[in-house]
DNA sequence: GCAAGTCGGTCAACAGCGGTTGACCGGCGG
DNA sequence: CCGCCGGTCAACCGCTGTTGACCGACTTGC
């Protein structure tokens, strides 16, 4: 089969199937998704789904790392970034839009993906997000990081009523008011 | 849970599925967790796992809903309730002990689970929660279940570090803070 | 110009698990 | 004697990640 006409966006079969990966992981969880399903998205065998990534945890890890935040997301002003941290998580996705936040949140539980999200956590959420806010310590951002989840989870994978109805709009500035509270907050004795 | 009944119906077969289910909910997540190792766990059979509750699903919901806030979560003075919930959340289980939190963060992904576990959300912690505490809205005791719910996952199934570190002493009172910071919060426009 | 080797990919199979099902069985009350 | 209750046993069927053998095309070396 000659992947002419996809080419100039998916090229090699490795993106394509990573591609797809990111697309499954991002809507069902880390056991509900196949290695077939994968290759059946992309057409292509199994077998090479595989051994393009070695294991299915190594596949995973590839998918989710290539969702992390890819538009920079604590490159804006340091003082909006609560908001935009609150904006971000609920922002719909439209269309084949994958957000590292999806796979994440569909893929607590099952061990494997624990590992990998546990690794990421700190690198690449905890680290920027204390050195974006000079002085928050480890913490207070972790804190941030589980608030958002669960606002996620509840609302995406459990979907908890109040926080799907409508608006949106109305519920962007509560949550981001207390994304900023727990970073501002200073209040009890120093952590 | 039913303390008397607990005791008189630990002979009961169907009583020690149902305990040792919640174990082993309390501990891996949903899919992790087979009907053959629950029955190893009796020494009975797994057929009998699967006739006495019909099915995975339903055994997972009495599990979870046998377990829901032994200690009647929300009885003490509504004032001290971001208090004790952080406290319940950060409690360090010893023994045996099964708190219904345990179950629920192990298990979100997984749909059948999640199912379950927006049913019992709405029921067993919102209602209970907007009625303790009078003027709270549904939205932001959801808010409170996310940061716990999140609190919780990071802490206990990603393993992240900040949230596991010694100081829990450190950790409850901005926790705290927190909680009652979002059911506080009416300083954006009311919700 | 031809052999050799690598790259991208297929195919079939393995080995094991999962929940679920239906047939069966011993004891016990009526 | 019948029938129900608590419980066992074996099997089914579908699925899982993973493996090794194989194959065609293209590049490289001589």
């Amino acid at each position: 089969m000659k992947p002419a006409a996809d080419a100039a966006l998916s090229g090699s079969t490795r993106a394509r199937i990573l591609q797809a990966a990111m697309r499954r992981f991002a809507r069902q969880s880390y056991e509900a998704t196949g290695l077939r399903d994968i290759a059946a998205d992309v057409g292509v065998n199994v077998a090479y789904v595989h051994r393009c990534f070695g294991s299915k945890e190594r596949l995973f890890r590839a998918a989710l790392e290539a969702t992390l935040w890819p538009d920079g997301l604590f490159d804006g002003p340091g003082d909006g970034l609560a908001a935009s941290l609150a904006r971000e998580v609920l922002r719909q996705r439209d269309g084949g839009e994958i957000r590292a936040f999806d796979i994440v949140i569909h893929s607590f539980s099952s061990p494997e993906a624990a590992r990998v999200m546990a690794d990421l956590l700190a690198e690449e959420f905890v680290a920027p997000l204390t050195e974006r806010r000079g002085g928050l310590s480890a913490r207070r951002a972790t804190l941030v990081a589980a608030l958002l989840a669960g606002v996620g989870i509840l609302r995406d994978v459990v979907g908890a009523a109040p926080l799907r109805e409508a608006g949106a709009g109305e519920l962007e500035p509560a949550l981001a008011g207390i994304i900023e509270a727990i970073m501002a907050g200073g209040d009890e004795a120093a952590d």
